[in-house]
DNA sequence: TATTGTTATACTCTATAACTATA
DNA sequence: TATAGTTATAGAGTATAACAATA
């Protein structure tokens, strides 16, 4: 019973790069960064403007103009101005680029699924139900809403300073 | 007793998102980036050849020379002429190097340990535990090694194609 | 005046291809 | 010939600062 056990801080260092390293994988078959991952996954359920989005991803408006410039013109997104203010520009998903996100889901569900595989039975609903109340308190502590679907996530990483 | 719980999928995803958006956020406050957090890593038990390093961080050796080239015009590691093979050149952390890392893990190493206190004592090392059964089964599977250290994992992140 | 979005510019990070020096 | 490393080049992603259009 070689009980190796790694540190706290290590375990769940490696789970991180291990599972962000599936939905990277995922993500590369469609021909998606990351980056492209996270912009599809926040607009899966809204259409905000440039501004809200730059929020949303806790980017740059100027960031976002080149994020959304690149997905638009692989058709994933399109750029809609707003009636209601003339200054402002609303984006949304296309239909392709609604199938791409939901297709890019259910792959990396599918991973996540078979990741949890390796642990008996009993565990998988105990790491999970852990893992949901830990991010609920975190989420609590922080003001923060916990986001509906995985590859919406994200607004945690600061999308690389300097 | 609202127990809203997340999809297994949702759970990891987001766990893993904050738990990186924590370490970016302590590698920026040392104005390092992600890239820069897993050389220095890397460098932390081991003095290899770029083409070693290369391997080790799963990118070209051309992005490596980049890499270090910006590490060692900050201090942070040294070039060394290898005395066995003229082609070859040796990188090492520098005392600066190695003592920002270190110090870097140490905050991490903080962050993790308030992340868990989230939760109900008897319960930090239930989830560690399945967390490290889950990652030493993946790595069998794998035929992987875990890493060491945190901070020098990410092996498993395939640095971003395209 | 303030806000929305874009543009100009600069830097990091990554890759491919071509090159030099050494083996 | 083969390998180690660098350079040239290109593109994504990010930021800051300056700008035009609209509110």
């Amino acid at each position: 019973m070689a009980d190796e056990l790694l540190s706290p801080t290590d375990a769940l260092a490696q789970l991180s790069f291990a599972v962000l390293g599936m939905l990277e994988r995922r993500a590369a078959q469609h021909d998606l960064s990351m980056a492209q991952v996270r912009l599809l996954g926040v607009l899966r359920d809204r259409t905000p403007t440039m501004n809200e989005l730059a929020r949303l991803m806790a980017l740059d408006k100027s960031s976002v103009t080149g994020l959304v410039e690149r997905a638009e013109r692989r058709g994933l997104v399109l750029r809609v101005p707003s009636v209601t203010d003339r200054r402002s520009v609303l984006v949304r998903l296309t239909d392709v680029g609604s199938e791409m996100v939901a297709q890019a889901a259910r792959h990396f569900d599918a991973d996540m699924a078979g990741l949890l595989s390796l642990l008996p039975v009993r565990d998988r609903g105990v790491l999970t139900g852990l893992v949901s109340r830990l991010l609920v308190a975190y989420a609590n502590q922080h003001g923060v809403n916990l986001f509906a679907t995985a590859t919406e996530a994200a607004p945690g990483i600061p999308a690389s300073p300097r």
